[in-house]
DNA sequence: TAGGCCATCTGGTCCT
DNA sequence: AGGACCAGATGGCCTA
């Protein structure tokens, strides 16, 4: 081995024991086991490669031989043989590229991970897939389209249901239960008995209270804690844009007080409407195209801090007569819930 | 134990 | 030549 060779050598692999040091690395260190050993199996190999054995020095631009006249000529680039330093140089080259793609996944990963968090359905000890995350995001985007495209807000049920739309049944259950939901009174599919057109048994029982019914009532139904449905996430503001899109939708409504990226998390919103605009992609079983006609309230006094209207502990919103947002959250209690949410909260707003 | 999810490795392709 | 990106393969972990 070359000096130079070496040197570059050790490079990478500091390079990748950087990696086991970070926190993404300890995902490389998990895996390590399996396919890092693999790696190092496979390099033995390459290290004992037979024609190694032919050629100790560094003649890299020999072509290979041609195994007989009989065969035909091989088309394409000619093949070189792999001398140790080819060898060493295309190890290294093999480490270094799969470093970069480490990275990049894990560039990947921090990026789904932020998609995460501004999704509604967030928690950190129930992740969303990677896939179920995006389809879920899709959702969202699609949703909060609408609502800016028709200047209606949508009742909860069509909102949930637009956002569940595709989604598996573990992560509908999840975002369920991140609603203090049932998944059985918006999905249509599992509501053979009720018209989706209907409102809610548990809203129309309940008129206070969103109740979650039991696990037991919903297969594959993930056990607590849940997530949770963080109202602010509907109206989520961008870093740098007071409002984002939502802005003239909401002009005048919104309230900001605080510097650049404090944003009211829950903005006193008033939204009545339904979602009937609402077009799905056509999906097989998919009973997502009726029309509803609720009203949600989202009330709140605004201002940082948290959710004063949400947890009760802002200004009362006297527009909320029908359903209110702090009723979905069925917790125990406020201090708790808020609790709850202001650590979410911080994680979203304060992460990146 | 099967299936889902995930991280990683790897070789190919495209681009600079 | 080297980096970014991609898709396939592989093996580990977890859960029903």
């Amino acid at each position: 081995m070359t000096r130079s060779v070496r040197e570059e050598l050790a490079s990478v692999e500091s390079d990748e024991q950087r990696d086991l040091c970070s926190p993404a690395g300890r995902e490389t260190e998990r895996a390590g086991a399996g396919a890092g050993a693999g790696e190092e199996e496979e390099e033995e190999d390459l290290l004992h490669h037979p024609e190694e054995d032919e050629e100790e020095d560094d003649e890299e631009d020999e072509e290979e031989e041609e195994d007989g006249e009989n065969k035909p000529k091989r088309r394409g680039p000619k093949k070189k043989k792999m001398t140790k330093a080819r060898l060493q140089r295309f190890k290294i080259r093999r480490m270094k590229a799969n470093a970069r793609e480490r990275n990049r996944m894990h560039g990947l990963n921090d990026a789904l991970e932020s998609l995460r968090k501004v999704v509604p359905c967030y928690s950190k000890t129930q992740k969303l897939s990677k896939i179920e995350t995006l389809r879920l995001a899709k959702n969202y985007i699609w949703a909060l389209s609408e609502i800016l495209r028709s200047g209606k807000a949508p009742d909860l049920m069509s909102f949930v249901q637009a956002l569940c739309k595709g989604l598996s049944q573990p992560t509908t259950n999840l975002v369920a239960g991140c609603l203090q939901l049932n998944p059985r009174t918006f999905l249509p599919e599992q509501t053979p008995d009720m018209p989706t057109h209907l409102p809610p048994a548990g809203a129309a029982a309940y008129p206070g209270h969103f109740s979650y019914q039991s696990p037991g009532l919903t297969a594959g139904l993930p056990s607590p804690p849940y997530g949770t449905m963080d109202p602010s996430h509907i109206f989520h503001q961008v870093k740098g844009q007071p409002y984002g899109s939502l802005e003239p939708f909401f002009d005048g409504v919104l309230v900001s007080d605080g510097p650049a990226f404090d944003p009211p998390l829950s903005p006193p919103l008033s939204i009545n409407g339904n979602f009937s605009s609402f077009k799905h992609e056509p999906t097989a079983g998919s009973d997502y195209d009726k029309s509803f006609s609720f009203s949600v309230h989202y009330g709140g006094g605004g201002g940082a801090g948290g959710h004063p209207s949400i947890y009760g502990n802002g200004g009362p919103n006297p527009r909320c007569g029908e359903l209110q947002v702090e009723q979905l959250m069925g917790f125990d209690g406020h201090s708790h819930h808020e609790r709850l949410m202001n650590a979410q909260l911080n994680a979203i707003f304060h992460d990146s």
